[in-house]
DNA sequence: TTTTCTCATAACCATATAGTTATGGATGTC
DNA sequence: GACATCCATAACTATATGGTTATGAGAAAA
């Protein structure tokens, strides 16, 4: 299981929609096809791309059932995200702790 | 100062130039409009419209000094980011924790 | 079997987007 | 003043994208 880049799940979550759609598998849990259409202010097809490409995004998980296909989120598959914000997070405290150093250092 | 919406910076983020731009703000630091068109593979008009777009979700800071402008990374301004990414996993958590306690109640 | 229901895909359209070249304004240099 | 440099904006183009309606495949119901 290879992790998403960074970049698909940007793409993923760049769309108003698609946030929408995931936070619901998020909050509310699993979800059909059919449920998920009924609450989003676009038709089934809209509704059906997209959660192909949260998919494909590793977001999401499909499950058929009968003639039903049930959607869930798949909320590790945003790990790469935190780790990205972490990164850039990261080199702004490390960045700040410079800053210190160097006050601290004037300080003397 | 007003946060961000999480749909401005999904937006601005979804773009690998536009990120490129950012993270090497970040990596980096500070860079003049030059500097950054130097490195990315796109014009210098490019590059300033990635980073007005940028500076409009709040992720970069312009400084003018003569004719040239410097542009820094905001990176507290990811906030809403890690925000939302933590309220999606927050619920994971939550349900996983009601996982465990229906499994702790089901081995009494 | 026939019909109905659920979803995915196809085909299409309008708009948004990311790039380009051209240009101009402001600032520094000669 | 004349020229060069740096950046932003304008105008344009090609493609990507998000939506629609139409349709079809597969499973359940009749």
């Amino acid at each position: 299981m290879t992790q998403p880049s960074p970049d698909l799940l940007f793409k993923a979550l760049a769309d108003p929609s698609r946030r929408a759609l995931f936070e619901r598998l998020c909050l509310d849990g699993e979800q059909t096809v059919g449920a998920l259409t009924a609450g989003a202010g676009i038709s089934q097809p809209a509704v059906s791309k997209h959660l192909g490409i949260l998919k494909q995004a590793g977001l999401v998980l499909d499950r058929h059932e009968g003639r039903q296909t049930h959607y869930s989120a798949q909320q590790s598959a945003l790990a790469p995200l935190v780790d990205w914000t972490g990164r850039m997070n990261r080199f702004w405290e490390a960045r700040f702790d410079d800053l210190e150093d160097l006050l601290k250092r004037m300080d003397q």
